[in-house]
DNA sequence: ACCTATTTGTCCGTATGTATG
DNA sequence: CCATACATACGGACAAATAGG
């Protein structure tokens, strides 16, 4: 769990730790079930706030990557490795197309011509 | 143009020839505004039906990598090479996602939650 | 089973910077 | 240059789950 974040970086600072969080668990540093450090204890020592990494967290828990529950911590979930190939491949494909001036709506029938 | 097609293998004969086409603008074999042969000449050389390579224009005409006009001829569309590069990704996806047996409103949620 | 203290994420508000018009 | 809107990051109070006695 050796987290870096930069604080000069243009890159928001939730999606700095993301990114790195994504990373884990796609090269099995983290495997399905394993507990997280509490977002307090990571955030002391990240130096940011509690809530920029509970955000991260959010956002990882919206992609299927994690489980948050309060009082209960967070952890990787059960079937985070398969998932995250499909989340990086959806990263991508909506970071290239955006860069490409596509609209959201032109990225969605991208795929849906594919369905 | 020396594409080949394998009448063996499990994948449909239309999806081959394709990919293949897809591949050629990719890698700039084929050139924005380039003219295909004819269906017909295609088949032909192929040994198969002209519906088939009919069928594998359609569905390089839905991605905006061919322009298909009756009369006219087939041609690579004007900005196709910008386009493969997310198709490639968007079929990646798809196919990946489907593999490990999700539906299809999950594979669009996948995207939808990145944008 | 009970109460309480601790752990841990959630909710609400605020300040600051970064576009946008 | 100003006003507006939006996103980022932070702080404090709150509520669910858990652990000890």
């Amino acid at each position: 769990m050796l987290w870096k974040i930069d604080t000069q970086s243009s890159q928001p600072l939730h999606e700095q730790l993301a990114g790195q969080v994504r990373r884990a668990i796609a090269t099995r540093a983290l495997v399905e079930g394993e507990k997280l450090p509490p977002a307090r204890e990571v955030a002391r020592g990240l130096g940011v706030n509690m809530h920029t990494v509970l955000r991260a967290f959010q956002t990882l828990r919206d992609e299927g990557l994690l489980e948050v529950r309060r009082g209960r911590g967070t952890s990787v979930a059960p079937d985070a490795q398969p998932v995250t190939r499909h989340v990086e491949l959806a990263r991508s494909l909506v970071s290239e197309a955006r860069r490409a001036g596509l609209e959201d709506r032109e990225i969605l029938q991208l795929v849906e011509v594919q369905l």
